[in-house]
DNA sequence: CGACATTAAATTGTTGACACTCTACAATCC
DNA sequence: GGATTGTAGAGTGTCAACAATTTAATGTCG
């Protein structure tokens, strides 16, 4: 068999994606873009139609973005794009402070000098940014480098845990933006991260970042209405 | 509306237990169960065939199975009760450190004498089976504590990634037991635990909570083998 | 005898159909 | 008129059959 055939692409191409696969992320994108707007009801039939697919492949995906937490199925009822609460909110970013901190304390202990002069370059572009109040180029640099972190500890389990947490976090309305000055106390903190890291303490590392999470929950908390106590999830359309 | 016919019980009954829902429980407790062996391969006409039901339902069983991470879905070529190598393992108890510290300092800050109690009345029920070297009931008043732990926070977040972790540790030979005076060992780190959280300290509650995980770790390292570098899941059969 | 191509069996992937449940609207009764 | 009951529509739940792929077995050639 000539392997160098168009054919071994493609058979490539389906070890990694089987349908119900593919399906998953593409319904995870349109949920985090919000071309599925939270809190609304998903329809199998509307859906498999528009992939031009049956319902069976569609019901599996949508059983593993349960699983992901994404989206919430009541039996008879139907699918509902999850909605996050305050208070859920409040508890992931905990968690992910937690995570985030173990992070850096990972990489103090490391140490590895690639990583270091990555995190640094990473911050000064962010720095730049961050002068220029130029919010749309931090907001990714901003993603980018919190990914890093947590990926270049080399524990992927870790990152993981930590990506599966930041993706929920977008099911809270989308006004997870900073504003004013915030950008720069932000960043002010990762040259806190980056300098613990540095210096290979492990201690301040793991409270510099876990700090640097809890910030940014109580950035959030300060312009957030009062916790409220509905917690259903609600049957508005899409 | 009267509510207290037998009748709502069905309800409530069915609205959490789609037959998908009811199959992934009783899979999942199969693999921890060891009733389907690490490693092997699901066949799903048979899994289909034993609970009467279609191989829809069982499908979407696990694909929820497959993101909770206790099987792996290989495009045509089967289902696989996902296997841990010891690498996983570490990273796995590393994340799993993170969390529980993280609910030590979060009970050391809450305080609640009501928690603290019953913190106090494990201990000595762990105690008092250590003394006598009764492993058979230590080792589930070990279970429950831990998950008191982190339960008792309130973060349900936390306490559902926690349990995450605690199933896919099973996923490793089933060898997690403890030998000699571990017993006594690991139960004086339990103390220090439930001292630091009663001293209100969360510092040295993390502390305690993170290096008992990591002490865990090492009692685990200590009797296997040398990470070996295979990482392909095996066709071995059930 | 071993390696390779071929064929058959077993298993997964996907579909369309049918049964069941829920929701919304209309008709009926008090 | 308001509440209740009945009924049609929409949507989910499940299944059995068919298509496609992989795996095992068989036969063939060097």
């Amino acid at each position: 068999m000539s392997d160098s055939s168009s054919t071994s692409r493609d058979v490539t191409f389906l070890r990694l994606n089987s349908l119900p696969m593919l399906l998953e992320r593409e319904i995870e994108s349109m949920i985090l873009d919000g071309r599925l707007s939270v809190g609304g009801r998903v329809n199998e039939n509307q859906l498999a139609a528009a992939f031009g697919v049956s319902r069976g492949p569609v019901r599996e995906a949508l059983r593993s973005l349960e699983a992901l937490g994404l989206v919430e199925l009541l039996p008879n009822r139907g699918v509902f794009i999850r909605r996050l609460e305050i208070e859920q909110v409040i508890e992931v970013y905990g968690v992910r402070a937690a995570l985030f901190g173990y992070a850096g304390k990972l990489l103090a202990q490391r140490g590895d000098p690639v990583v270091l002069a990555r995190l640094r370059a990473m911050l000064d572009d962010m720095s730049a940014a961050a002068a220029r109040h130029d919010f749309d180029r931090y907001y990714p640099l901003n993603f980018e480098f919190h990914d890093y972190v947590v990926a270049s500890t080399g524990n992927s389990v870790l990152a993981a845990q930590y990506r599966g947490l930041v993706k929920q976090l977008r099911l809270y309305r989308a006004g997870n933006l900073m504003t004013g000055n915030t950008l720069e106390l932000s960043n002010e903190e990762h040259a806190r991260m980056v300098e613990a890291i540095a210096a290979g303490d492990a201690e301040a590392a793991f409270r510099a970042c876990f700090d640097h999470v809890e910030s940014g929950k109580e950035r959030l908390l300060a312009r957030s209405p009062a916790p409220a106590s509905s917690a259903e999830p609600q049957e508005k359309s899409a």
